[in-house]
DNA sequence: ATGAGTGAGTTGTATATACAATTACTTGTC
DNA sequence: GACAAGTAATTGTATATACAACTCACTCAT
């Protein structure tokens, strides 16, 4: 653990063995492609799962809403929404005013949360044993905090 | 912690609470924008950094080595080097036989690593703040199981 | 009423990522 | 030596992601 030996600090060296987000984006990386794979055979993606899964969860949800909650770019986010409308997953309810509307799950969205649900569970079954059950309170925790952020601090 | 009241459990509602993915996911994207915005200055993205600092770490990496260390597809090296060798951070050295070849950080590529060093400690610091000294050791810790298996288990 | 500002959404551009297919070279084997 | 198998690298295609710039529609102050 100390590094008290005469090996020379370079900069290199400290990003190599103490950078927090080389870590994080290669497990993401990998728990990415845990549930990739197990959707595939749905034509489904794990972040399009993760925003069908919070829209059915919301029922009628804006944009704004999934986007402060996921922490989503709202131009990302239009372009997943627009896919998931080709596949047709998800539904739009236009408000009276504007150019604003809601979201919906479609009866098709549903079926297909419903189809991979089991992939799913096989899924987390694997990303629980790469991550511990420590791992996973973790990242729960964290993240955590972070949906809280996001409905508390509005601006940015 | 226990659902024993009388909320129906759809795959939507069990999906949103208790998917792994969606949360890590999450950080993911907070702790990589808190990383690209500290190097913003500099013209360097936190996945361009990690390849720096890998192969900065290794000397001459072959790309397959770098690949394994960090769980990428060696397509998605291939055009992340394109870049960094078209800003002149890395340099190819052919390897005599073959197609094959290694990689070297050129000077300008320790230099933009040596510059951008006061900030990835920012960034560093608000990864911290963000995760908490526990969740930075366990994922430290989850990360090193993946190095391990990178060596170890040279299928897939 | 009108013109500045605001908020929601989309589009332009660039990077990151992975899977599938292809290309280029090497190394057998016959 | 020619052809089959294997390995390294690239290219084709698609999705995910974000920043910047733009459009559209509403609101409000003068």
């Amino acid at each position: 653990m100390m590094k008290s030996n005469g090996e020379k600090l370079t900069p290199a060296k400290v990003l190599a063995e103490e950078c927090i987000a080389v870590r994080l984006r290669l497990i993401n990386r990998v728990v990415t492609g845990i549930y990739d794979e197990a959707f595939r055979p749905y034509g489904l993606r794990v972040s399009q799962m993760n925003i069908l899964g919070v829209i059915a969860h919301l029922g009628r949800a804006t944009p704004a809403q999934v986007c402060q909650i996921l922490h989503l770019e709202k131009s990302t986010f239009s372009r997943n929404v627009r896919r998931m409308r080709n596949k047709g997953w998800l539904e739009r309810v236009p408000e009276e005013t504007g150019r604003a509307h809601r979201l919906t799950v479609t009866k098709e969205g549903n079926e297909i949360l419903r189809k991979a649900f089991p992939a799913w569970r096989e899924a987390q079954r694997k990303a629980i044993s790469l991550m511990g059950e420590e791992g996973v309170t973790v990242v729960a925790r964290i993240a955590q905090t972070l949906f809280s952020k996001g409905t508390e601090d509005r601006r940015r």
